[in-house]
DNA sequence: TAGTTTGCCTAAAGGTATTAGGTAAAAGGT
DNA sequence: ACCTTTTACCTAATACCTTTAGGCAAACTA
């Protein structure tokens, strides 16, 4: 019989594609050895558990996000920087839902910081550079951004927005505004 | 045999206990049944399925998120409201994690509406009446908010900000001094 | 080409979800 | 108090997902 050529890499690969297309919760081993045509217990060589490969669908997807990350932030400072970078998250979050949810796993420390976990945190302070706040305020601030796109991108998935008006299109850019604007004016302690 | 005196309601209770203890998505019609020591079946009396099950934990969590959040605002307007408001929301989600999680379930709208769903918005625009904002800027601070909120929460709850500092605890309240901060300067279109 | 490694297989056990149909307890009328 | 009806929980069965153990053949390696 002919090999399938299975691999850690290309099962994870194939769990972000399914998450995508049918939530990352119904992600299975199972769903994914139909998928390669290939029996279940064949995975167990090539990941742990389940656990396992959702892991690294999110590692996965947050080293996605944060090359996307990294390109917006390219040649960008200040609020075109701010907006770039916030675009990245939303869009991502809308063309890969699947793989959003799983980029949001509660994931081991450890595990999380050797993959992207810190490039994101880095790239958010680099925003910051285009504005004039000194520790610890810088850190406050990278929190409240983190907040606010993980906090509306996942609300707007959640269908939190829709059937209200005005069109949650309209809301993003000027959410974008308002962080500028305080950013630009952050209060003292 | 003696009857165990199950309902919905108490099944969700259960639910939402569990959540809390083991996290939400551990909660399974099975656990629920060996808590009350009655077979699986039986539960299949009282809730159409495990979504339903879910689906009431959650509505049970977003009703008592609504009554905290009506407590604290009652006889608070301004950044008293703001901060009362947020305190809620970030201690439910401390206190009760599972059931914060189960808030965050994608609802069928029209469920969502007939619970609590409205209600978190309506006291969110009460907040805003203490600041001077017009629509549409209304709504997209009511979003804004909501993001914050939700964002921080359940960054914190995953996780996010452990391990660095300074510790979360002092993000929190200049959080909310930058979110007062802002709708009292809210930048125009 | 022979030996070793490795990739996928079969088999089996255990957990969860769900449905169908049965029995006994509770409730209600006379 | 008895009979009927309703209701609560049960047993049994099916189906799917997860995980482990052990086998065979394909692919490297000398």
């Amino acid at each position: 019989m002919v090999r399938a050529g299975l691999t850690a890499e290309r099962l994870a690969q194939a769990g972000a594609e399914l998450a995508d297309e049918v939530g990352f919760d119904q992600v299975t081993v199972s769903a994914i050895a139909r998928r390669f045509d290939v029996k279940v217990a064949s995975l167990y060589s090539h990941v742990k558990n389940s656990q396992d490969l959702k892991t690294r669908i999110a590692l996965l997807a947050l080293e996605e996000l944060a090359d996307r990350g990294a390109a917006a932030l390219a040649g960008r400072a200040g609020k075109d920087a701010l907006a770039a970078f916030a675009n990245v998250y939303r869009d991502y979050a809308r063309e890969h839902p699947g793989r959003y949810a799983a980029a949001q796993m509660r994931l081991d420390p450890a595990v999380a910081a050797a993959g992207a976990g810190g490039r994101h945190a880095r790239m958010t302070r680099a925003i910051l550079r285009g504005y004039d706040l000194a520790e610890p305020d810088q850190t406050h601030a990278v929190r409240l951004l983190g907040s606010v796109f993980h906090g509306y991108v996942s609300l707007e998935a959640a269908g939190g927005f829709s059937h209200s008006a005005p069109d949650p299109q309209e809301t993003w850019p000027r959410i974008i505004d308002a962080l500028d604007a305080l950013l630009r004016n952050w209060p003292a302690a």
